[in-house]
Order: C-alpha cells, then sequence, then structure tokens
DNA sequence: ATGTTC
C-alpha cells in the first residue's frame, strides 16, 4: 500500500462525519461511575468560554454523574496526571476517558485489569494482620507486601497469626482476589486439610503409658492400600469419580510428611460435637503428588496468576476441584485404615487392612457411608473458595446467588452457611505433637466487618517458628538422639495442667521412623498455639471451646519393604 | 508439600 492510499480514508471519513469524539467521563476519585459524552470538536477550545469543551465535561460530570464539585481535568492515559489545561485536549481521540476531580491530585489506576492488561499489580490491597501475641518475622510480612505489589487482582489481603514465610509466598496468609486465580498461592498441596473422626475407644485405654500399646497397634499404614480398581471405587461419590489417574491414586490412603500427621487424641474439655473424654482421630493431609503436578502444569517461571476468562484457568479450577475432593478422600482412607487397626472388631473397617481378604457383605460405597457416620469436620486450607465479597451478614447470605469473587487461601475458609461438611461450628488448631489442639468456633459478627479482616479464615495450627533447617539445627544440639522426642517425657504441656502444676495423664508417643522429621517438627519449631488462639479470640473471629491431648502421634513407619 | 534432585 501506498502512501497516499493509507491517508486518504481517514481524510474522507473526517469530511464526512460530524467532527465529535465518543468520549467515556469518569469521576477520579471512583472510575467505576462513568458516563458516555459525544464531544463536538466543533465547540471552543478555550477554556474561558461558556460554551467550551471544557464546560461540556464538566456539565456532564454534574447532570450525569451527579458530581457538583468537577474543576479539575485528567487523561485516564499511562497513568499521567496532565497538569496543563491543553493538555487533556490535545489529547482527545475515541474511547478516551477523562477523569474529573474536585481539585485533589490524580488518585491513579482503578480500573480493573483484564487479560489484554496482562498481570498489573494490587497497589489498593488492603492488608490486615492478625497477629499481636503470636511471633510474626519481618520475612513473611515482606512476602504478604510483595504478593500484593506483584500479582494482580487482589484485594485484600490477612496475615493469620500462624503466618510464616513460605519459599515465595507466605504461609498462613489469605488473599481475596478478583477475576485472577494465582495458583502458587495455593501451592502443590492442593486440597490439604483436616478431619476429625470419633473412635469407640475409652481414654483408659490411651491414658498414661497405654498409648504407646495403642501405638503397637498402628501397623499396615505405608504403601498403596489394596488395588486400583478399590482406589478407584473410593475415590467415586455419586455418580462422580475423583479419580486422579492410577499413578497418583496409588498414594491414595497415605499421610506423607513435612508437617503431615494422623493423631488419636483425648477430649479434655470439650464442646456440643465433641464430649470431654471422647477418642478422636485427627488427619492431616492433602492431595499427595497430585496437587503438585497441577501446579507445575497451570504455572510456569513467567506466569503465576491466571485470569478467569482464560480457558486455562477454568482447566485449573476443574483440576482444583478434583484435587480437593481427591484429598477428601485421602484422608477418609487414612482414617479408614487407622480404624481398621484401633477397632479390630468392626466389620466396617476391615477394608482398611490390605491383607485381609473382605467377605464384602459392605460394598465400599456402605464403607464410606459408616466412616461419614464417625466424622465431626472436615475442612480444607489449601484451597480456592469463591465467594461473595465484601462479606454480608450470616443472616443475609444466600448460598444460591452466584459469585464472581475467588479467595485464594492458606488456612481454612469458613463461609457462613458452607454446607461442604456437618454444620461447620468447630476447627481444630492443632499445636504439634506433644502441645493441646484446640477447638475453636468460628466467628462471624460486625466487628470484622462479618468476616471481612480476618479474610473468612482462621489459622490452620501454630505455625513454625523456626525454618525446617533452622530446626534441624537447633534440635540436634538440644536433644541429640531422635528418640527423645518420640516419647512423652519432652511433652510440652504449659497450659492448662493439673492443680499441682503436674500433668499426670502424661503427652504424646510419637511414631515417626524418619528422623529429620522428628527434628524438623519438634513442638519447639513452632509458634505457641495458646498465642496464635490469643490473637484469634483478640480479633474477634473465634473463640476456643475446649482442647484435645495427642496421644499417639503417627508420622511414618519403616515397614521393612 | 513432593515419584524432589543431579
Amino acid at each position: 500500500m501506498d502512501l497516499a492510499s493509507a491517508i486518504c480514508p481517514s481524510i474522507s471519513s473526517l469530511s464526512a462525519k460530524m467532527p465529535t469524539k465518543r468520549i467515556t467521563v469518569a469521576l477520579n476519585t471512583n472510575q467505576s461511575q462513568r458516563a458516555p459524552l459525544l464531544l463536538p470538536l466543533t465547540l471552543s477550545r478555550n477554556p474561558a468560554d461558556r460554551e467550551s469543551c471544557r464546560a461540556l465535561v464538566i456539565k456532564t460530570a454534574q447532570t450525569k454523574l451527579k458530581f457538583r464539585k468537577g474543576s479539575r481535568i485528567f487523561v485516564f492515559r499511562d497513568g499521567r496526571e496532565l497538569l496543563q489545561e491543553q493538555d487533556w485536549l490535545d489529547a482527545l481521540r475515541d474511547d478516551v476517558i477523562l477523569l474529573v476531580s474536585a481539585g485533589e491530585g490524580y488518585v491513579g489506576v482503578r480500573k480493573e485489569p483484564t487479560p489484554e492488561d496482562g498481570p498489573v499489580p494490587s497497589p489498593d490491597c488492603s492488608i490486615h494482620v492478625l497477629a499481636k501475641n503470636a511471633l510474626v518475622d519481618s520475612q513473611s510480612i515482606a512476602q504478604i507486601e510483595n504478593t500484593v505489589r506483584t500479582l494482580p487482582g487482589l484485594v485484600h489481603a490477612c496475615g493469620q497469626p500462624d503466618l510464616h514465610p513460605g519459599s515465595k509466598y507466605p504461609i498462613g496468609a489469605v488473599f481475596v482476589s478478583k477475576r485472577w486465580i494465582h495458583p502458587p498461592l495455593i501451592g502443590g498441596d492442593i486440597g490439604c486439610g483436616m478431619s476429625w473422626y470419633r473412635t469407640t475407644l475409652k481414654r483408659s485405654q490411651v491414658d498414661d503409658d497405654k498409648g504407646k500399646k495403642v501405638g503397637e497397634k498402628l501397623h499396615g499404614l505405608e504403601g498403596p492400600w489394596r488395588s486400583q480398581t478399590e482406589r478407584e471405587a473410593w475415590l467415586t461419590e455419586g455418580h462422580e469419580s475423583h479419580s486422579a489417574g492410577a499413578e497418583w491414586d496409588e498414594s491414595l490412603g497415605t499421610i506423607g510428611a513435612g508437617n503431615h500427621f494422623a493423631e488419636i487424641q483425648v477430649v479434655e474439655q470439650g464442646s456440643s460435637a465433641l464430649l470431654e473424654n471422647e477418642v478422636i482421630l485427627l488427619v492431616h493431609s492433602g492431595s499427595r503428588g497430585y496437587g503438585g503436578d497441577i501446579l507445575k502444569r497451570y504455572t510456569s517461571a513467567s506466569q503465576d496468576s491466571l485470569h478467569e476468562d482464560d480457558e486455562k484457568a477454568k482447566a485449573y479450577m476443574k483440576e482444583h476441584d478434583r484435587a480437593c475432593n481427591w484429598a477428601k478422600c485421602n484422608r477418609d482412607l487414612i482414617a479408614l485404615r487407622f480404624l481398621s487397626c484401633l477397632e479390630p472388631g468392626e466389620d466396617a473397617w476391615a477394608l482398611g487392612q490390605n491383607k485381609c481378604q473382605v467377605d464384602s457383605d459392605m460394598s465400599i460405597a456402605d464403607v464410606k457411608k459408616t466412616l461419614q457416620q464417625r466424622k465431626v469436620v472436615d475442612i480444607w486450607h489449601n484451597n480456592v473458595e469463591r465467594t461473595r465479597w465484601p462479606p454480608r451478614s450470616p443472616e443475609c447470605i444466600d448460598i444460591q446467588q452466584a459469585t464472581s469473587l475467588a479467595l485464594s487461601s492458606d488456612a481454612p475458609t469458613i463461609v457462613p452457611g458452607d454446607d461442604t461438611n456437618k454444620p461447620l461450628n468447630i476447627l481444630p488448631l492443632p499445636g504439634s505433637r506433644g502441645t493441646p489442639t484446640l477447638i475453636l468456633r468460628p466467628r462471624f459478627t460486625a466487628s470484622t466487618k462479618f468476616g471481612l479482616d480476618n479474610a473468612l479464615s482462621l489459622a490452620h495450627g501454630a505455625g513454625r517458628s523456626m525454618s525446617r533447617a533452622n530446626a534441624y539445627l537447633a534440635m540436634t544440639n538440644r536433644w541429640g538422639k531422635a528418640e527423645r522426642l518420640t516419647v512423652p517425657t519432652s511433652v510440652l504441656f504449659q497450659r492448662p495442667h493439673a492443680k499441682d502444676g503436674s500433668d499426670i495423664r502424661g503427652g504424646t508417643w510419637v511414631i515417626c521412623d524418619e528422623k529429620q522429621l522428628v527434628f524438623e517438627e519438634a513442638p519447639e519449631a513452632y509458634k505457641d498455639v495458646y498465642r496464635v488462639a490469643e490473637d484469634l479470640v483478640r480479633a474477634d473471629v473465634a473463640e476456643v471451646l475446649g482442647w484435645c491431648r495427642p496421644r499417639v502421634s503417627y508420622k511414618v513407619r519403616n515397614e521393612g519393604r
């Protein structure tokens, strides 16, 4: 194409049409308030004239946006403030956005990011840190600030009192994100969470040194559970299969490493949901290798965030949901395997054993159903939850209404009225091993703007106070042999204690054949769970209903395969 | 956290 033909069409269209510009007038302080305006270029460019371009823009703000104080005009362009009166006139073109101000300076880009913009950071994101008592280091705060500075769509961030540094993004932080999903904020263990189950054991069977005997019953819990056909059946709920394929399903029913565990606890101080002296099982595990595989497939060095309109985001969410369901089935299967050791006479749990021939009057679905009757609570703390934002008072919650906000979480999210489990009125707040697990009840009151402050979430444990590397160093120095850390003599029950200050009922037997994990997960490598709870209570996001004493904490056993 | 990871 030669130069003349490229220029000619624009000249002819100019002369043929009425010379106007199709622009948008918006408020400088609230850009969601906007009105269209067809601005005739025949109007005077002199602001002193009564019928000038400027006068029409100001008048549009007055009549259409009910903004009477308009005295300055900015052009929404490159986030730059154009001070000279003529500047915005020179920048006029179709689709330009003019910002009307009452005299205040340019307040910056407030439009919602779109996929075309690519990821842009979230400068207007509020940050609320709940920790006052609990130790919080500057690195995790810096990680929250850095996350808000670099990821798009974030509108609110909450540092829970168990906050501590992760490799890049913090742990114990919750991010509320509009339109954007950030798989790395969830991390690899998608669907990780905790569940509590009742057992028929009496406290007399686990008190004092009998905890050791109960621990010795726990065998056959390592390695794959039964056949792939049976695993797939366990992963089937109604007509839906949560199978992740044979490779990943092989680890279904296994606890994993890190801070994952299954623990036999006694309720020392109960609530209506957990009665005093009950012996219960707490399972903390996730989606094992599967969630990490998902993270790997949906992120790259150049991409941490997916816009919700992107097909990739929809595909991620589908797999995310599958991993969450897989993880929940995993916790249930871990519980079944434990119950088969703890209650050997119970027919329903026979399926939990690998070796036993199951004289199956009971289908896998029936066994699962029986197990659900034992389940008190099951809560995810590594997931994306869609929720209305900002939260409404609980009386106004309409579960049926579609919501358009995503909540990326590193802590359990308790949406009021959520029906994923039983009525969600209690949650576990585990310390580490020898320290108590507190029973929490979430609160949603006007004082927290009905869960806005805490991003509808609660801390999911005591939170590390030492990195794994530091804990290993400090604990090997302090304890020497790992065995000294696996017996109840090292228990750390500072509070509450018996009237004479002693703790006659004893602490926790730890089954952990990985020496490094024994040291890394030592109670002293964690924050004080009571301080964490105090912060939640002070912030009015939870109350403490009671506490449980862990008696046997199962991590991993070398079954000598 | 993890069929890591060379």
